[in-house]
DNA sequence: CTCAGTGCAAAAGCTTTGCATAATA
DNA sequence: TATTATGCAAAGCTTTTGCACTGAG
């Protein structure tokens, strides 16, 4: 949390309650909550928070990098705290659950992949679809 | 052509100068268009083609497998006819640029991931954003 | 005290839908 | 000829913006 403080008042931004309670709940949210279940919860605890607050603390944050946009492929987004290591994620299609794994993709095809070599990555985000292991079963 | 008559056919489904006009924009723009975009060149030879069109035949092809929908981390989505080889891109924030690259990553992910081992992968896509070559000495 | 941040309401993209008309099989 | 597909206009979602008020520094 004083890290954010810190971070936020490098950048010159001010640290406000709306901020600290919608990273706290990003951050429990265990990182894939969208912008909408992000109001909904925030609201529960201090109700006039609006939604705009929601969306320009979250577009700050991710200028900020101190928090990722992920892309289930939905036509809304999902937000975590950014983590420490580089993972990804698997989205099953039949309960919505999350799984997140860890795969250095970015060195992976800095390695293998010859169009990558001279291009600078600073976002490499893996979007797997399909149905887990329990889904798999139920739908057998 | 014929292959898209025929799995139209298959599912039921008519065979439209829409629907053929439409496949062959998206065929011709080399998989990197936007709705939109798909819309205002389709118009150029149908002036009375309309939008929804353009989105529903976008829904159904992804339906039957003939196209993809790729995520760039915009607000709007990106088509191509499906691809014969897993292949990702690459997408430079500077000037645009889609870089197309190969990458067996369902794969690898099934290989090396415990997670993905009892998940059942319909999709794997990889967005990476950053800046390419050209780009990234033009910001020095 | 000052200016960045907030709430509210309104607008702005992108996409979907309802319904009467047109066109395929 | 029987449906399916289309065009048009209207509505739906998610996200952004304008503006007067509030509160952090």
């Amino acid at each position: 949390m004083t890290t954010i403080r810190r971070k936020l008042s490098n950048a010159g931004k001010r640290f406000t309650n709306q901020r600290a309670l919608i990273m706290e709940i990003i951050r429990q949210g265990h990182g894939h909550l969208d912008a909408d279940e992000i109001f909904r919860r925030v609201r529960e605890r201090e109700p006039r928070l609006s939604l705009s607050t929601v969306y320009r603390t979250l577009q700050m944050m991710k200028e900020l990098n101190l928090v990722d946009e992920l892309h289930f492929g939905e036509d809304h987004h999902h937000y975590e705290v950014k983590p420490t290591r580089e993972h990804h994620h698997l989205v099953c299609r039949g309960c919505g659950r999350v799984i997140e794994f860890s795969y250095p993709l970015a060195r992976s095809l800095k390695k293998e992949v010859p169009e990558a070599r001279d291009f600078d990555i600073d976002e490499a985000e893996v979007r797997i679809t399909g149905y887990c292991d329990k889904c798999r079963r139920a739908r057998r």
